[in-house]
DNA sequence: ACAGTAAGTTAGCGTAGGCTAACTATACCC
DNA sequence: GGGTATAGTTAGCCTACGCTAACTTACTGT
């Protein structure tokens, strides 16, 4: 299964959500992601089945060691995105919201060497 | 109407074959983004719709006005793109794909800090 | 004149990914 | 125990945007 843009979003959201409260349920993705519940769930229902994370019979949601890698990367790109944006004086939100899009898009190779341009 | 990804890709290319070739006609297009002459042909109904081309008895395209603002648009950032992560040492062919899919994300405060930084 | 080629359109399929409406299933409170 | 709130699911709609199959049109060459 290949995950598309939207699914990195939700790992990614999944990420940031479990790192800030702990434990993440869909209504957490729902209330973090502005989306309709149903949206969330179908999107749930689509990483659980392609082993990107675990439910548990409480509705709890964990990332799988799979999860976590590709959260991890999307996370990671954001990050050296919006830093390199705010670098170059662009204002927080901004970068903020342009990495969002971007990490979803970019090569390695741009962002390795966005990387090193930062050190 | 508002223009999608999809739509400024065409629009875009439009305007590169424009100034490569004169004139342009719905068949150039589907050489050039080889896509299918139906999914080109709904594409130039569209943008002729939204008033972003006209297209002559002949089928030839030309941008309007509106059109070929927006195309330039694109195209400018397409090219501050390419050229910042080639200057990163970003290899030409990944600079390019990068581009073309960066430029219909990132903000205009984003490119303008780009666009000074590369001066 | 008739065949072949080129350009474009029409009809309809498929996937991704939003949405609402309406349902189910708990849980909690008086 | 019955109402209310919360969480999640099911069914089905819609748009964007690729696609193929099959058609129309028109030019071209023998």
């Amino acid at each position: 299964m290949l995950l598309h843009e939207s699914g990195q979003m939700y790992l990614e959201t999944i990420l940031v959500l479990q790192n800030k409260n702990g434990a993440v349920r869909s209504i957490d993705i729902v209330e973090y992601m502005q989306y309709s519940k149903p949206s969330v769930s179908r999107a749930v229902g689509i990483l659980k089945k392609g082993e990107y994370i675990t439910v548990d019979e409480n509705g709890y949601i964990t990332l799988t060691e799979k999860g976590k890698s590709e959260a991890e990367k999307i996370y990671e790109r954001h990050d050296v995105i919006a830093k390199f944006l705010m670098s170059l004086g662009v204002s927080e939100k901004t970068a903020i919201d342009d990495a969002c899009k971007i990490e979803h898009v970019i090569s390695d190779e741009s962002i390795s060497a966005i990387k090193k341009k930062l050190k």
